[in-house]
RNA sequence: GCCGCGUUGGUCAAUCGGCUAAGACGCCUCCCUUUCACGGAGGAAUGACGGGUUCGACUCCCGUACGCGGUACCA
């Protein structure tokens, strides 16, 4: 076990937008994967036909993609265990179930639904809270632990339909080493007696999870803290197919909590509180509802990985920011925590804005592309790039570089004028006609001699140069907002500078 | 109900028996800036509870409480 090469797998089933948890568990998987230069591999868990929702399994790969944490074996990459789509392996898991008929530890079960929800009737009427199919009820169901042998097989024969249980010793404890939580102990007793194959001849995940992290020799384990009740079941299944050495470390990853209260958090609490859940923009097949996503709502992947990394994990020396380079460097699974994480979207956005800072700004002026499209503006990269570098640090998202510095692209159709007017005198104005024609001379326009000019005339006036500079925002950018304000005179350029104050004067008289 | 897993400020969290209990987000005050941010300096705010073990317990053990998860021919 100690030398097996590190092979990890994402399992998700295919029903719908990929949530913030599923996105950490890809990254943890891929975290220990690269940092122990092994293999991550994705694959698909669609055994339940009647769940099945078009555009699922694309989406998550496209998750995948946009956050940089792709597979090396996946569906759509192939690899040489394919197919790593569990419904094109249907035809694989049966021989395991027969194998361990065979063998003693599971049985077949020819209950009908109605049967079943019978038995749990009778069950809960005499006081059963859970009524379960096991080691106590089994003796009094349809199955072949009951039948003889000739009623059995003719039963099969005639196709009758039927699951595969496996059938969960009546007290025996079963312990293991969990990664995360160490040593973790259940009283099969306790354990119901799990389908294994369904009669529509697909696995359940109890099997198809055990067979395929078998044949696709998975090192380490890793799910949601969701799963730790059932790891009794494989765990026995491991042992009863015989593969017990081959058995992989098991993980068992906290749960991403709702901020508010307490719970599992879901795409219902980002509607409600106003953020996203999945990572990105998500559409109902069905329904046609759009949920949105992370990366629409204008999250840098960067950020977005490195806000998830730290949900549940940090390296112990207080860093929060970390390239992907050295999260795969620092990563240990034994420092993931075991109490569950609430998921905090201040932090998330404060996450991004380190990024965003960051971030060149060529780069920034890119992923702005489609904001100014939207706006129906046109600009020189250049020039968007710089605009980007002059607000960005007052920036959570990218689309927030137009509520920072719009009135770089465009002139204001509005002035504050409320923040002005009742400081307004005829000196002031006099002192702004004064200085604009004054401009209309100086040679560079730059902020540092624009600054100079400007105090020099505001002092000469007897103003306090402080007083005259909301205004002059007031005028070039249309309110209390922006860079500093002969920043943003320079960027301008002298002639619209010019002009905006010729507008803004009118605009206050 | 039963089983399992958890529990350090509002939130994320460090600590692996010596604590005057880090750091970050958020919040508040001040400085910088007559915009907003950034930056800087401060501040309020934490070991669920009760028993052990120990010279010493946030750290180990046992209870209790609380929370979460599971309890499907779903994953």
């Amino acid at each position: 076990m100690s030398q097996k090469k590190v092979r990890v797998r994402f399992a998700p089933s295919p029903t719908g937008g990929l949530h913030l948890g599923g996105v950490r568990t890809v990254l943890f998987n891929y975290l220990f994967a690269r940092h122990h230069g092994g293999e991550f591999v994705l694959r698909i868990e669609d055994t339940d036909q009647t769940r099945y929702v078009p555009g699922a399994e694309e989406y998550i790969m496209e998750c995948l993609r946009w956050c940089g944490l792709e597979a090396d074996e996946s569906p759509l990459k192939g690899g040489p265990y394919a197919p790593y789509r569990q419904s094109e392996r249907k035809g694989l898991y049966r021989q395991y179930a027969e194998q361990l008929v065979a063998a003693g530890h599971a049985y077949y079960a020819f209950d009908t639904p109605e049967e079943l929800e019978a038995m749990r009737e009778v069950e809960k009427a005499r006081g059963n809270h859970s009524p379960q199919y096991n080691h106590s009820v089994r003796k009094t169901m349809r199955n072949s632990l009951v039948m003889d042998a000739a009623e059995v097989k003719a039963l099969l024969e005639k196709g009758t339909p039927h699951v595969v249980r496996i059938k969960m010793p009546e007290n025996e404890e079963l312990r293991f080493t969990d990664m995360i939580r160490g040593e973790v102990s259940f009283q099969t007793s306790t354990v119901d007696d799990k389908v294994l194959l369904k009669a529509d001849g697909m696995p359940t995940y109890h099997l198809a999870v055990v067979v395929d992290d078998y044949l696709m020799k998975i090192s380490h384990a890793f799910r949601g803290e969701e799963w730790l009740p059932s790891a009794p079941v494989h765990i026995l299944l491991w042992k009863y197919l015989g593969w017990e050495a081959d058995m992989p470390q098991w993980a068992h990853l906290p749960l991403i909590l709702k901020p508010d209260g307490n719970g599992k958090l879901s795409k219902r609490d980002g509607d409600r509180l106003g953020f996203p859940v999945y990572a990105m923009n998500w559409t109902d097949p069905k329904t046609n509802e759009l949920t949105r996503g992370f990366r629409e709502i204008g999250f840098l992947p960067e950020a977005f990985v490195n806000m998830l990394a730290m949900l549940g994990w940090n390296d112990g020396t207080g860093q929060e920011i970390f390239s992907i380079e050295e999260l795969i460097a620092r990563f240990s699974i034994e420092r993931v925590h075991k109490g569950g994480a609430k998921f905090d979207y201040d932090k998330a956005k404060w996450f991004n804005h380190q990024y965003i800072v960051k971030t060149d700004n060529a780069l920034l002026a890119n992923l702005f592309k489609p904001v100014l499209l939207e706006k129906g503006v046109a600009a020189e990269p250049a020039f968007v790039a710089h605009v980007a570098g002059l607000v960005k640090e007052r920036c959570h998202f990218i689309n927030e570089i137009w509520d920072h510095g719009f009135f770089f692209f465009i002139r204001p159709d509005k002035y504050d004028v409320d923040a002005v007017k009742p400081k307004w005198s005829a000196e002031k104005q006099a002192f702004f006609e004064e200085w604009a024609a004054g401009l209309a001379g100086l040679e560079d326009f730059s902020f540092a001699p624009l600054e100079e000019s400007f105090k020099q005339l505001a002092t000469s006036k007897g103003i306090k140069p402080g007083e005259l500079q909301l205004p002059f925002r007031i005028m070039l950018c249309g309110g209390k907002f922006g860079p500093p304000v002969f920043v943003i005179a320079e960027t301008l350029g002298k002639a619209e500078t010019i002009e905006r104050i010729r507008l803004g004067l009118a605009a206050l008289a």
